[in-house]
DNA sequence: CTCCAAAGTGCCACTGAGTGGCATAAGCCT
DNA sequence: AGGCTTATGCCACTCAGTGGCACTTTGGAG
């Protein structure tokens, strides 16, 4: 499907460290995260622990991969995606869906790698923190985009903030995700990220009524 | 000002504690995160690593103490402010500068060290994280307030997105807190706090015009 | 087909963060 | 003062992460 074009040594390269991922995934969830050794991952995929690190730069990178994987082809989508007279909060929200589509359509296993994943951010603080870390990264970069497309000054807080509605939208989807169905599909990731997304207006302006007392 | 009557042992305690924070702050900032090690910084306060860590939970932590205790204080406050009738996040803006305010009052240093700490966690990808962890755990504590407080349902987005949205306003204000002015000053804090505050409602609903083309 | 350059890998030794255990000292209480 | 609690120091240990070098594999050129 995407591209046998590669030369052989890539597709070896990208094996090991589809390898990685998965196996890393599976020992994490099965015994947790500190409970698994570097070396023991590297026994496991019979790869030394020189070759890991010139894979992932930590051992929180190869388990946030899969939702690392979805930030960065996001950025790609909306570097080159239309931003014209709409909100800039709704395009970037069905850049997100569209985003989440693509990569679910390269294969059935990605939606089962990103259940891991975040079960696994949810329950490690420094799985957490490193994707977190990634998230704050990115939005970085996506800010520059959007400065320089839209034409907005530097002290223009808008679009980070848009940026940082969209990266809390998406965690509380995913939260919602793994928490309610015991097996959750990728409609279901959808249909949460619709109703998180459109429960967003209100956060800024919802009044809360302070039950009698 | 502050309680003299605490007990001889708590003092020395805090005040160990504060001058691993300082020294820390010093060292890190003078020579880099990660060219200082905890060996150094513990032979400089005289103390040995095993107390560093009964205070600390990681090298990070020391560097991301200044900003810690302003989440927890504010914390603090929103558990009894009262709630009523008006807007959440508007109520949550106002206990946060009321919160700066109060950690201010109890000495100039609190500016200086919230400067460094910032600076450093910019600089330095793992003080980051650790940070953004630390704000994604309190934002979860200050959910389960609100949620109990405003009697809403584990289903309702919004005052997660609310929270998300102040922490993000404030991590905006912090940016430019110490990237305009060259030496910050309380003020220009709770400027810059107020400026993108008045820029947060903007946040979900603008529209960016692309420049033409 | 062969040989060369380049890139990836394995092995090994090393630094430094973080932990557990136990003995010691310092503050607390009566 | 004397026992009790609690923080501290010291020591040995595990494991993440790095740097160096030798070795294998691959892609490419003659």
């Amino acid at each position: 499907m995407t591209a046998d074009l590669l030369p052989l040594r890539e597709r070896k390269k990208l094996k090991t460290r589809a390898a990685l991922v998965d196996t890393a995934l599976a020992l994490f969830t099965e015994r947790g995260f500190d409970q698994v050794t570097l070396d023991e991952l590297c026994a496991e995929v019979e790869v030394s622990k020189r070759t890991f690190f010139r894979n992932f730069a930590s051992k929180e990178e190869v388990a946030s991969a899969p939702l690392e994987a979805l930030w960065t082809a996001l950025l790609d989508d909306v570097e080159h995606a239309p931003l014209g007279g709409r909100p800039v909060l709704e395009v970037l929200q069905e850049a997100m869906l569209a985003a989440v589509r693509r990569m679910s359509a390269e294969g059935p296993e990605w939606v089962a790698r990103v259940r891991l994943s975040q079960e696994l951010s949810q329950r490690t603080p420094s799985i957490a923190a490193h994707g977190l870390q990634f998230c704050d990264r990115t939005s970085a970069a996506f800010e520059t985009t959007l400065r320089r497309r839209l034409g907005l000054g530097d002290r223009d807080h808008r679009p980070r903030l848009a940026l940082d509605l969209l990266v809390a939208a998406f965690h509380a989807a995913l939260r919602g995700w793994t928490t309610t169905s015991p097996d959750p599909t990728l409609d279901d990731l959808l249909t949460e990220l619709r109703t998180v997304f459109a429960a967003t207006p209100a956060a800024a302006t919802f009044t809360g009524d302070e039950p009698s007392h």
